[in-house]
DNA sequence: TTGAAAGCGATACCAG
DNA sequence: CTGGTATCGCTTTCAA
């Protein structure tokens, strides 16, 4: 910047003037200014200049997912690209794995960043470390877990209603007997699904099973066990709702093994790819991650603004696609 | 950390050289500073220290995909963030689109925060703008599309290779009319992969027919259109070819509505999840996105670390993986 | 082993 | 409209 003002024959500040596009230059120094950028090929720093500006913004923000590579997670990540990119800001994506010592990890490393703000997916269920970095100032948003206070912003399916929806939707097709599979009951949303099943139930009258359940259950190796087993069980369920993605391609499995697919319904929540080409063709319950991550990006970007009312919780609908699988009738019943 | 020294009783130098652990302080000194770190909560600005520091190293660097949503693309993001997590390296990620505008955007933002290095999945072939870059001191690797100069490093898929195996794969089960459906020929990956169809044709002394050729075929219902099309057509193929993940998708879909896909035999490239519940099953030539992610962040940190050799193209291999849609034996064969 | 002063590249403030 | 000077938070250099 220096060798650009001298080399236009005027001072630091009006070089600085011209690359901020602050108005009142005349336009014969602009034209000089900007033909010695040109010609020096000078790239303004904008690290140096959020230390110096007033508002420290450095028009950055972290984003921690549980993992960048989940589609769901990834296509969230795309979704606050876009909002992020029309305020001229870059995106930090980090993967906590679950683990509280990685998201501490990420979350100093950004601070440390000086990010603007900071969206996450928190891991565990009481956010002590996240909400202390949010009480020195930071910003932050939760997504697709709610947070326990409203200090921060949250954006989070409805995922309650979903499973309510599955519950009744497998009612109507004559279910009595539902089986449950559910992620680790430390995962909110895990907790708020089975929530959504236990009131589904009893909203239609039927009984809550423990046998029928099977709760903490993670990945699609030990989904495809769990639901084997509950498959082969004395008096096994005729349908069955696979409350996580690779729960459900666990239960498919499971359920292709046993020759069930066509006689035991099965509503999965949170779509997967190529579901609808499958034998039956799978019903779930969509999320809408790209409306989840948008809607989280506004949030963040909207304090960054000012916006300094109290913490908000934004539900986001499900929806039931009925494919095949999950209106099958239990047998006898047609 | 004026704060911290004035608290500390100690010069700005010295909370410099405990907060980088730099040896030469007295332990008495060391114990006094660390107290008062945590007893201001001081915090390091990474920006401002990198400003003054002689290597003038952000740990940062930027990631460019063509969609960080794209599975492909996400897996290789999570590769590359964990090797550069262990260099305490946070990853700037976003997408291109295919756009030569936004890549160049991105660049340029990326340029002004002064990241490290880049890691870029190009756009078109001739990367002038990414190259100009490079001139201009900013290390950079290529991944999963080659280098239009040595100035970079680049990680590629064998797609030729891979593309060859389908090609053999399908001929050893008797097939002589093998339909190719190819994305954009602007796509380096695309044009490799036509490549391997036409050599591995050569090779098994078949004959390249245009009319089972489709190329410059984008996204899942363009390739089912294409696909139907050649399955309805006077003298259609008996294998098909599908060159990327989406076309694989719309190919099956194609299979299905004319109900061929049990006569009809399809490899894709690329694997789908689900694929292998499929009826039949989807035989795929399969990437390594994890070997590919690692390897290009690698290449960069060993840029970074001072390799100045020349730049090197690094080809992970494909592997072929029969599950059943590949092993159809054309009608009168068996 | 410790510290004082200079300066990284930019913006803020105020004077001309 | 334009510029001089102080300063953002930190590291470097060099002297004590």
């Amino acid at each position: 910047m220096r060798e650009v003002a001298a080399l236009a024959g005027v001072s630091l500040k009006t070089v600085s003037r011209v690359v901020n596009r602050e108005p009142g230059v005349s336009g014969d120094l602009l034209q000089r200014v900007d033909d010695a950028i040109r010609l020096l090929g000078y790239r303004h720093d904008t690290t140096a200049s959020s230390l110096r500006r007033a508002d420290r913004r450095t028009a950055t923000i972290g984003l921690l997912l549980d993992d960048v590579a989940n589609p769901f997670s990834s296509t969230i990540n795309r979704a606050i690209e876009e909002v992020a990119r029309e305020r001229q800001t870059l995106v930090f994506a980090g993967s906590s794995d679950g683990r509280l010592e990685r998201e501490a990890e990420f979350v100093r490393a950004l601070a440390a960043r000086r990010v603007d703000g900071l969206i996450v997916m928190p891991v565990g269920l009481d956010h002590a470390t996240l909400l202390r970095e949010r009480q020195r100032g930071l910003p932050m948003v939760f997504v697709d877990r709610r947070a326990s206070s409203l200090l921060v912003d949250s954006v989070v399916a409805d995922n309650r209603g979903g499973v309510q929806m599955a519950v009744q939707h497998l009612a109507e097709h004559g279910h009595r007997r539902i089986g449950f599979l559910g992620d680790l009951s430390s995962i909110w949303t895990a907790e708020e699904r089975y929530r959504g099943y236990v009131e589904g139930l009893a909203t239609e009258g039927l009984y809550l099973e423990a046998e029928l359940v099977r709760r903490d259950v993670r990945g699609i190796a030990a989904a495809e066990a769990t639901a084997a087993d509950l498959l082969y069980s004395i008096d096994p369920p005729t349908a069955l709702i696979a409350s996580q993605n690779l729960l459900t391609i666990g239960a498919i499995r499971a359920l292709r093994s046993a020759n069930a697919q066509q006689r035991v319904a099965l509503i999965g929540f949170d779509d997967v790819p190529l579901a609808d080409l499958l034998s039956p063709p799978v019903t779930v319950v969509a999320q809408d991650p790209v409306a989840i991550g948008q809607a989280a990006a506004q949030r963040l970007f909207a304090r960054l603004d000012g916006d300094e009312s109290e913490g908000q919780v934004i539900v986001v609908p499900t929806r039931l696609i009925a494919r095949g699988s999950g209106e099958l009738w239990p047998p006898g019943v047609l």
